[in-house]
DNA sequence: CGTATCCTCAAACGATCGTTTGATTCCCGA
DNA sequence: TCGGGAATCAAACGATCGTTTGAGGATACG
């Protein structure tokens, strides 16, 4: 594998696992088998490796993400529940890709971190992916004021943030196959955020 | 004011600042404007002084959710939006009470880091506050199997979490009361959470 | 006054951090 | 086959980390 995949894989694990500032360049190189001065060598610095962490993963994400949204906003028989699909389907399925999972956990520090120039670069990139399907719901919850729905579509977040970082147990029985787990998992969340966001 | 409360002040803010391991002695014991060498002689360890931040404020929080939860469970008239309450209204007393929405921000990060240590150490010292109010909500929605119940329970700690942490907008407006303010956000959640465990 | 106890202080400890350097190896096109 | 940029390597850079040390100051009690 190239150098530049191992760095990016190994780094997507101990992040996760430690943090951005808690993972060494020297854990992470060792880990993925390179000399310590590729990632300089590659990457230029340590924060330019986090943000290509997060390129790699939100530009496949995010583009599933718009792309099952495109084909519901704006119908008339679309519903709550459809565009909770279109946000919530690409990200279990990037969970259940190899070390997706792992990326759910980095994102998920991500927010709990609230260091500005990452949440400045995570809103350049991606703010305009959030605001459509703010504006989806804002036409499926007319009668919604701004603030509340602002309220809701935030509350909607953390929980799946929260449940899709693995802290809850998103953890498939063995008798389940991975493609009903994921099914049963996308109805769970979906059935709850709706419920929250159609709330009287 | 005594060296070690001045150490735990800094240390809360500093901690939700820039977490645990971003978040030097150095700093710290600067922004305390106390000796570098105070930490280790007054807490014995870093570590030990991160729990000590976390025991301050959760024996307070947690006894004052005890409490509340003790007024009503077991009592037939008791609903899911009053245990709710009494779970959400000490937490948001805590976030509108000097530095302790800083607190919840450390708590927040907490959760974000997977780190075994002091999951452990929340769990031991504190995992019967949740099996508490899991047992009420277990109560209160009887036709849920338990697995049911463990999902919207998480996703509910989840979205609060979350909320509570300041990332989303739980600002108040200059033309509104402090008071009249945590009522609209305890409102907010509350009314959210008791759709998504009620949700068919 | 003496002294015991609690506390603070500057200084230093070894370890580890992200980054840089310069030499060496690899590999492909001329 | 040979030249040259791309890639890898061991080694070192200065900075910063958590922790420890031992001397000195403060305070209370005989």
């Amino acid at each position: 594998m190239p150098t530049k995949e191992r760095i990016l894989g190994a780094a997507e694990e101990l992040f996760a696992r430690h943090g951005f500032e808690g993972a060494s360049l020297r854990q992470l190189t060792a880990a993925a088998g390179v000399n310590l001065a590729a990632v300089n060598y590659h990457f230029g610095s340590k924060d330019r490796l986090i943000e290509e962490v997060f390129r790699r993963r939100l530009d496949q994400l995010n583009g599933r993400r718009m792309a099952a949204l495109q084909k519901i906003a704006g119908e008339p028989d679309t519903t709550i529940e459809n565009v909770l699909a279109a946000f919530i389907v690409p990200a279990l399925e990037l969970s259940h890709d190899g070390n997706g999972s792992l990326f759910m956990r980095v994102l998920a520090r991500a927010f709990a971190e609230h260091d500005d120039t990452l949440r400045k670069f995570l809103s350049d990139n991606y703010g305009h992916v959030m605001r459509q399907f703010t504006a989806e719901f804002a036409r499926l919850l007319p009668h919604l004021s701004k603030e509340e729905l602002y309220w809701r579509v935030d509350l909607v977040t953390g929980a799946l943030t929260h449940a899709m970082s693995g802290f809850g147990m998103i953890q498939r029985k063995s008798d389940v196959p991975e493609q009903r787990h994921r099914e049963q998992t996308a109805e769970h969340l979906i059935r709850f955020a709706a419920a929250g966001l159609k709330s009287p």
